[in-house]
DNA sequence: CTAAACTTTGCAATGGCATTGCACTCCTTA
DNA sequence: TAAGGAGTGCAATGCCATTGCAAAGTTTAG
């Protein structure tokens, strides 16, 4: 298992100190994306900033994406090995209204539509709200 | 032109007062999606909250719904006469991330996909970010 | 082996935005 | 014309993202 993350690292050339393995560790585990807060409840004594810090470097080396479910705070979830975060890597997001936990569809593709005269997409955040399969 | 926004008023039973008059006047002539600060920045003299209070009841009068575009600050656009913001009535918006103005695109109905076993969908949000068609 | 340089972390702000309590004004209505 | 309710303005408050700065840890050059 810590293999795994290592090696989820070393693949994005980014420096396996204690507590990116930590958070590494904690999205997979979770399987979800999850906020700021919930990573940092998850953990106690960690600080804020330095998770905050952790994500960033995350972002930018494709380890993780961010999510706007318009929970308020933004979420943050694992990309698959070879995201590089295009318009073809995005995916359906999917927050259960009842038990407030965000989950990437990885397998449910975000169709671009066709777009009016001269307007072009380069991301796109698709969003669905609900209930999810635990909370029927 | 003032009778047509009285009357978008009235058929949603809504008081028509000099404010939202004045910030259903400003949506529907800017025609895009605005923030409670740019609103109140094409008034000069009105009180953020009070701005603020008129897009609530505009909310809950299906006069306009809220945009969450990623930009940090909710967006506020026109509803349809007939809308009563369902699953049917939501559409596509595009943020243009040259001019950060945000778009309704209604003639781009969302495509709900099929969903995940057990999971139900109640509201989409499908932002799609990119070059508007004045910025290309 | 050691000192300098760089990276990571923790703490303590800061700033932006949404939201609300309270008092005042305005408008309606009995 | 007085009372009640609706609308408005001001001044908080709270939440979340983000950053400056200094301490701690790590790497590298000599």
């Amino acid at each position: 298992m810590k293999d795994v993350i290592e090696n989820k690292l070393k693949l994005r050339s980014v420096k396996p100190t204690a507590m990116r393995l930590l958070v590494l560790q904690c999205l997979m585990e979770q399987n979800r994306a999850l906020s700021l807060n919930e990573l940092e409840a998850l953990f106690e004594n960690a600080d804020k900033s330095t998770i905050f810090r952790t994500l960033k470097t995350f972002q930018e080396n494709y380890l993780v994406h961010r999510i706007n479910d318009g929970s308020g705070a933004i979420k943050y979830a694992l990309c698959d090995d070879d995201c590089i975060c295009s318009l073809e890597d995005n995916h359906i997001h999917f927050l259960c209204t009842k038990c407030e936990k965000t989950y990437c569809l990885k397998d449910t593709p975000i169709t671009t539509p066709n777009l009016p005269n001269g307007f072009r997409a380069n991301f796109a955040n698709y969003l669905i709200e609900g209930i999810c399969s635990t909370c029927t």
